[in-house]
DNA sequence: GCCACCTTGTTTGTATACTAACAATAATCA
DNA sequence: TGATTATTGTTAGTATACAAACAAGGTGGC
């Protein structure tokens, strides 16, 4: 699981890096549209763009959604808890809860036997929406890769998961 | 987290996901873990985490280090022009280059061409901060994808580059 | 039983990102 | 030329994200 040596930069033809360069040739290019976080945030942007076109309108964000799919067939989990499960920090899933509440798909209640916790749980709305939304979601996730061949989309997913 | 299984479920063959299911089966369950969306967020979760580690403190954020190397030798760029060459939108850039213009590395001025655009450049503080800075960029594109072997990178950078 | 420490949740501040609505300027075409 | 259209940039509003500082409720060691 250890990669000690060189780095990438080679999409191209490209020498050798080299960490100290002082007054030296021209180098290899430092190209932004071959590193990665580039890369990925681009993805990301046209990913979100085919979520909000799918969810439509007023549907959920894809960490609302995240919550929702979470809470799932009615469980009632802690609100930190919950962010642990869809990797959002404490301050992040309680904005996410907190515009979930407003619109009526979770509700929030004290834990009787801890008070420093909040439970959470989808309502009966947000229970009946989730079927469809899940339909939506398999839609996004298939526009997402529908320009990979179904191997090449499972390669990518591997090879995603193994960047934690 | 869990990681139990392969990682794509299930792409069965078409893109568009049948709108209705009524009363199906179980079908195949909705795992979170094994979308998309989520893999690539926790990617760029960590990937941010190893840029500002890297670039310390008062360090460039991603976006903020995009628009200067798109700046790169100095030349002069237009602020919407130098957003779409970094993938940002107009209001977007805007924010990111009144950052860096607060902080002395970059400087703006009206085109004597055309009143409508702002020029934007690297200012001599930009300038002499961009080799160190460069350097830092290696090493986060490194650290980021050093859980996988030289073709594994490249491999995911290739799939990466054609979801768009 | 008490105190130190950990966990849970909140608040504030900074930085992306995008949409929508708008103003000013350029470019094009009838 | 004059009107329409396109481009450039700004502002306001919503939604992630994370860090840091804080309050308050649990837990364990002694």
């Amino acid at each position: 699981m250890t990669r000690t040596e060189s780095p990438v930069a080679e999409l191209d033809d490209e020498p050798p890096a080299d960490p100290a360069r002082r007054g030296r040739k021209p180098a290899e290019p430092y190209v932004l549209e071959e590193q990665v976080g580039f890369l990925m945030r681009r993805a990301q942007q046209r990913h979100i763009a085919i979520f909000q076109r799918i969810m439509g309108e007023d549907g959920p964000t894809p960490t609302q959604f995240a919550a929702m799919a979470k809470l799932g067939a009615g469980e009632e989990i802690s609100q930190n808890q919950l962010g642990r499960m869809t990797a959002m920090d404490p301050a992040t899933i309680k904005g996410v809860i907190a515009r979930l509440a407003e619109r009526g798909l979770v509700e929030r209640r004290p834990d009787p036997d801890d008070q420093r916790r909040v439970r959470v749980r989808l309502t009966t709305a947000g229970l009946e929406a989730m079927p469809a939304l899940t339909e939506k979601a398999r839609a996004i996730t298939a526009a997402t890769l529908s320009p990979l061949s179904r191997e090449e989309a499972e390669r990518l997913l591997a090879l995603l998961a193994r960047l934690d």
